[in-house]
DNA sequence: CGTCAAGCTCTTAGGAGCTTGACGGTGCTCTAAT
């Protein structure tokens, strides 16, 4: 690997700070993370929420003279990343998926190696002739943001983010910096595995949040809890969140809220329109909304401030989430308060959540078999399109478990560059995936114990939290968790807040329609 | 795995009791390229 870091370059990385990003100081972390990358180690980062993971390869990219390549879990996010970026007056970036045209891909990627950053989805890092393009650009840093996306999504849903070791691998191994802001050693490790990264810099930063208080508080059932839930959102400063497990409680629950004389709740779920879904993140970004009630579509990437409650109304199914969720919080420093909600009757929802995420032994037989009388109905090769179309329509496999098998027959070698080989032993195979899954199920079951210990835990909250991810507890804040004592008063709000949160919501095309002029 | 609604069966027409099936977060890209 060339090393770009030239003599002198130390001192530039503080002038590159003051003139590209206007800022006088690094925050924690950035800098260690900056010349560590520059001095061509691979990093494995862990900075807590909110403190401008962007910074670690945006910087550096104006000191390499070679592109930098972002893999981003989320259109939206590479979107507003672009944005800034341009806003800043920064030409040569380009996010290439699927929102360009085809002559818009095309010619992007002509002029790829003009571009400085250049922002990709792990899907199509599949694409070959996008591999074939990026090879000729000599990509200088490789950068996997919210890196946890590997682990918490790579094995099952989004499986793609487990080829990114063979990407970086094909691109000439350039430095790699994976960034994230929830990781337990485990999760770094497999992150290391998966990545293929052998020798790497972890640099861990403490992922606490002091001004985020920690409210655990059991219901008898479902009603108990839609009592509780009124109760905080009344009593809280807003804009908070609250986050439940099924799209259906998102809207029974802004419903509810509404009912009861709270004012602009909405609701938002990955079941909704696009501009729906855009419309109201945009209100909600300029405190047009007291309350959203979402499920974990929401959130990655919004960077507002002020928010000031979380609360989830069903218990995650990963400590991971449960942290990056009231993470969301307080970003402006100021004290906010996380509440989780239990009860019995949690488990199932989470329970259903996790066996719904893998196929069945019997799923993977089906899809076996059906592959075999696929083949012997059609004259030529079999055709994965064809194949594939089949399974999801008429089959009704579910497009995840689809995925996931097929990741898996292209690592046992029955699918080789689209190409189906059917000369396998169904039995054998469908033994061989099955395992896998029985493992992945084991696993999800004990990240969920941890979530169910700690709702339990008769200790401190977040002690019991940052040793889930490996951490110690430095200094204990004034408003720890309801085990240490939490003074509400502190997070209720006044009558004058309340006044100034009333404001008149104008129907979905109007607001949209003023949205859109405003950003003109 | 667990719930709930729809549909079926039995037996004899209004309803009990059973089986079956759907439903439960998260998101990218779509197979062509001078």
């Amino acid at each position: 690997m060339s090393n770009i870091w030239k003599s002198g370059d130390r001192l530039n990385i503080d002038e590159v700070l003051k003139q590209r990003f206007g800022h006088s100081q690094f925050r924690l972390g950035q800098r260690e993370v900056i010349e560590t990358v520059l001095d061509g180690e691979h990093v494995i980062a862990v900075l807590p929420t909110g403190t401008g993971k962007s910074l670690c390869y945006q910087l550096p990219a104006y000191i390499l003279q070679q592109p930098v390549l972002i893999v981003s879990p989320l259109l939206s996010l590479m979107e507003d990343q672009v944005q800034q970026l341009k806003a800043k007056g920064e030409k040569r970036v380009i996010a290439l998926n699927s929102f360009l045209s085809k002559s818009e891909k095309q010619q992007a990627l002509e002029r790829l190696s003009t571009y400085r950053f250049i922002y990709v989805s792990p899907e199509i890092l599949q694409n070959p002739f996008i591999i074939e393009a990026l090879k000729k650009v000599n990509i200088g840093l490789f950068v996997v943001d919210e890196a946890h996306c590997i682990s918490q999504w790579g094995h099952d849903f989004r499986l793609d983010y487990l080829q990114l070791g063979d990407v970086s691998e094909s691109l000439g191994r350039p430095t790699c910096l994976a960034l994230t802001a929830t990781a337990t050693p485990a999760v770094i490790d497999d992150i290391m595995t998966q990545l293929k990264l052998a020798d790497v810099k972890r640099l861990i930063y403490s992922v606490d949040r002091p001004n985020i208080a920690l409210q655990v508080q059991r219901a008898e059932d479902f009603e108990h809890k839609k009592e509780l839930l009124l109760q905080y959102v009344r009593k809280l400063k807003s804009p908070g969140i609250v986050y439940c497990s099924s799209r259906m409680w998102t809207e029974t629950l802004a419903l509810f809220l509404k009912d009861h004389g709270i004012k602009n709740v909405a609701f938002y779920h990955g079941g909704m329109e696009q501009d729906q879904r855009m419309l109201i993140q945009h209100q909600f970004l300029q405190n047009q909304l007291n309350v959203i009630c979402c499920t974990s579509a929401f959130g990655m990437g919004i960077n507002k401030p002020n928010i000031r409650f979380v609360i989830h109304f069903h218990l995650p199914i990963q400590m991971e989430a449960y942290l990056q969720e009231i993470g969301r919080a307080g970003r402006d420093g100021s004290d906010s308060l996380a509440v989780l909600l239990h009860s019995e009757k949690d488990d199932e929802l989470a329970y259903s959540l996790m066996e719904m995420e893998l196929p069945h032994p019997d799923v993977i037989k089906e899809v076996l078999l059906y592959i075999k009388t696929f083949q012997r109905s059609s004259y030529e090769r079999v055709d994965l399109s064809l194949l594939e179309q089949h399974l999801l329509q008429i089959a009704h496999i579910h497009e995840v478990h689809w995925r996931f098998i097929r990741y898996h027959l292209e690592k046992n070698g029955v699918i080789h560059h689209r190409i189906v080989k059917t000369d396998f032993n169904v039995e054998k195979l469908t033994w061989v995936i099955a395992r896998v899954v029985a493992e992945r199920m084991d696993h999800k079951y004990a990240k969920f114990r941890a979530v169910k210990q700690m709702v339990v835990n008769t200790d401190c909250r977040r002690e019991f939290l940052l040793h889930y991810f490996g951490q110690q507890l430095q200094r204990k804040p004034a408003n720890c968790c309801d085990r240490c004592g939490i003074e509400f008063l502190h997070y209720e709000t006044t009558r004058n807040e309340q006044k100034q949160n009333q404001w008149e919501f104008k129907g979905w095309k109007e607001e949209l329609a003023s949205l859109l002029r405003q950003s003109e």
